[in-house]
DNA sequence: CGATTCTTTGAAAACAGTCAATCTGTGTGG
DNA sequence: CCACACAGATTGACTGTTTTCAAAGAATCG
């Protein structure tokens, strides 16, 4: 696994043989079944998540029951509650497996002495943190100003390989609409098209 | 203008005279009439912008005319639209003051070399964003999971400092709701109470 | 295969949007 | 001081969309 992530960073950031064992040293490999959980809403979130196989989603459950999916992470992307690994607080969120997964973890500690140490690395999360700015100001516009149909038109656009990797009332629950309402809107959509 | 901003970033960062005195010389400072535009929609955003009077708001109209507000900028705050700024391409949104406006400017040349040499200015940015992608999490889960109701009541708890200084249809704008259904929102929301 | 899980469908109800009109307060110019 | 225009807020009636509830059909996993 994490080799994988190895060949995967070295195409994304500038590191040294010596940043990439560094790293390494205090990885954690895991292997996550179908529906396994990696942290659980109420759960401190102890670790950052880099996904080498598989597919991760991060929801969060309301009172009333209801889920709504903040996050899909493929192999090769990022996962974490932030402000549960930075803070130590109870995470919003439950991190789960959609498929069978590989992953590798770093502590918050050991991610801090990472990127004080690695300049390429910090540079490199520093851009992941601002394209993941830029798509949530995506999202939020689109989620703002469309209706159900412009929406998934969006996710269909934006997230081509998500979708034939999800259930349907998974993308419901990212968009914020019912499945009953996604199912709908594809139906009209086929026959549009 | 930049004494304002001097006194802010100093309780904010950890900065020597001499940083201070390295980001005024390449600061611009500006007032802004009520409805006068730093930036509009197709335009490239150029700067960077501190608020330290005033109020801004940055919004995409959409081909239909309708508009949605994605920012709102009071005092002590920043705006600007990050991805124009960062690639120089035409910006989707309009800055516009909402009541005549003091800020001061750093372009994105500036602005590079002022976190390249002040690392407390960097620290402070990068906490910046940070926030800055917590409290759109928060905007996505809010927008996607309630109704317009909630997204009211939450748009009172996390900006009652804005709610009182725009009007309405602003705020409907920037939940993504009519003007109208937020009227009818708020005579409820006065009966029930 | 049997049991889940996922998807679709229908009908009714709740919700939000649209259109049009009115009301309010503010500020301007005569 | 008044008349007027203007921007904002509210209301009513209507329309359209989305949700809810209930059921059934399809696909998938073990």
């Amino acid at each position: 696994m994490f080799n994988e992530f190895e060949s995967y960073i070295r195409a994304q950031a500038n590191l040294s043989d010596n940043d990439i064992e560094l790293m390494r040293s205090v990885a954690i490999e895991k292997t996550l079944r179908r529906k396994e959980c990696l942290v659980r809403q109420g759960d401190v979130c102890r670790y950052k998540i880099f996904v080498t196989k598989g597919l991760l989603r991060a929801y969060a459950t309301r009172d009333d029951g209801s889920e709504h999916i903040m996050h899909f992470s493929p192999e090769n992307s990022w996962s974490t509650d932030p402000e549960s690994l930075a803070n130590g607080t109870p995470s919003n969120y439950t991190i789960e497996a959609l498929e069978r997964s590989e992953v590798v973890l770093w502590t918050k500690n050991d991610l801090r002495y990472l990127t004080g140490t690695i300049t390429g690395l910090k540079a490199y999360f520093d851009k992941l943190i601002y394209a993941g700015g830029n798509s949530l100001r995506h999202r939020v516009l689109s989620v703002i100003g469309s209706t159900a149909e412009e929406k998934y038109d969006d996710f269909r656009k934006n997230h081509a390989d998500i979708l034939a990797r999800v259930p349907l009332h998974m993308v419901a629950s990212y968009l914020g609409v019912t499945r009953e309402t996604l199912s709908r809107i594809r139906r009209s959509y086929i026959a549009g098209k």
